[in-house]
DNA sequence: TTTACATATTCGTCAATGCGGATATAATAG
DNA sequence: CTATTATATCCGCATTGACGAATATGTAAA
């Protein structure tokens, strides 16, 4: 069973920018590391080192395929902590910077040859029963 | 015009037990200083610095009486940000050391007589337009 | 097995912040 | 004016966490 986070955890965790940005990023798809470091245009490490309090707080998974690493949002146990991350990702959306950063994506899931990082790199992928499917339950 | 909170601002705000259960206190109502020393049993000055560190955040406002000061939680300009408190509130609501907070303040309302600290104190009021309010439009 | 690549972790430093204890401020009471 | 009460702020200390730089780990390709 996931276990239940402490409302300030999770807070605590969504208290930067550059973890929001990934969050945004992630939304209800599934992206490698590398995604990541070509759209912020961060150091990787300090990308990782964002991944890994995600992670650690509960609020993301990691799976392994070969070299790359595919990061998800992970959906709360808790229906209350889960409505909460919705409302979030929502917020975000409506953010200009948070807008930019999703369109830069979409550029570099088009043209990964035109991304040095991102030549082989695996596309990402939705997530079945994340976080938007829920809002569009047709 | 209300300021806008950048996401990660509100999001650090929340990030601290004390203030989380400062937060669930106020609720709806209109809460003086003695009332949070009084139920959470912590020091004055933490409770101060938590308070200011909420205001600062654009969180909630303080309305001074006489010596008393009254802190209440304050509507954010956006919508989006708005939906979130209230989703943060309701989480709360369903916590169980938050419901002990709230019984506690219950019977020192009713029996200020007996809490060292509330012999004059004002009685909470509810606030106007507040998140409870809201989610109960009738 | 060596090499290259994707990602993670460690280290040192610095800023933010939580805390208790002491003290300052502001309002009222006497 | 002085004392009291309610609240806020300051100090020093400890912890957390963000950062860049360097390095380690794990996988696959040559």
């Amino acid at each position: 069973m996931k276990q239940q986070v402490a409302p300030e955890l999770l807070f605590q965790a969504l208290g930067d920018r550059t973890r929001l940005r990934l969050l945004n990023l992630m939304g209800d798809q599934e992206l490698c590391v590398c995604y990541f470091v070509e759209v912020l245009r961060q150091p990787q490490p300090k990308i990782s080192r964002h991944l890994a309090y995600l992670r650690r707080a509960g609020i993301v998974t990691s799976r392994r395929e070969g070299k790359w690493i595919h990061y998800r949002i992970e959906q709360p146990a808790n229906p209350q902590a889960q409505e909460l991350l919705r409302n979030v990702l929502a917020w975000l959306a409506d953010d200009k910077a948070m807008q930019a950063d999703r369109a830069r994506l979409i550029r570099a899931c088009c043209t990964p040859s035109k991304c040095s990082l991102l030549r082989e790199a695996p596309q990402p992928a939705l997530v079945s029963g994340g976080p938007e499917a829920r809002k569009r339950p047709r």
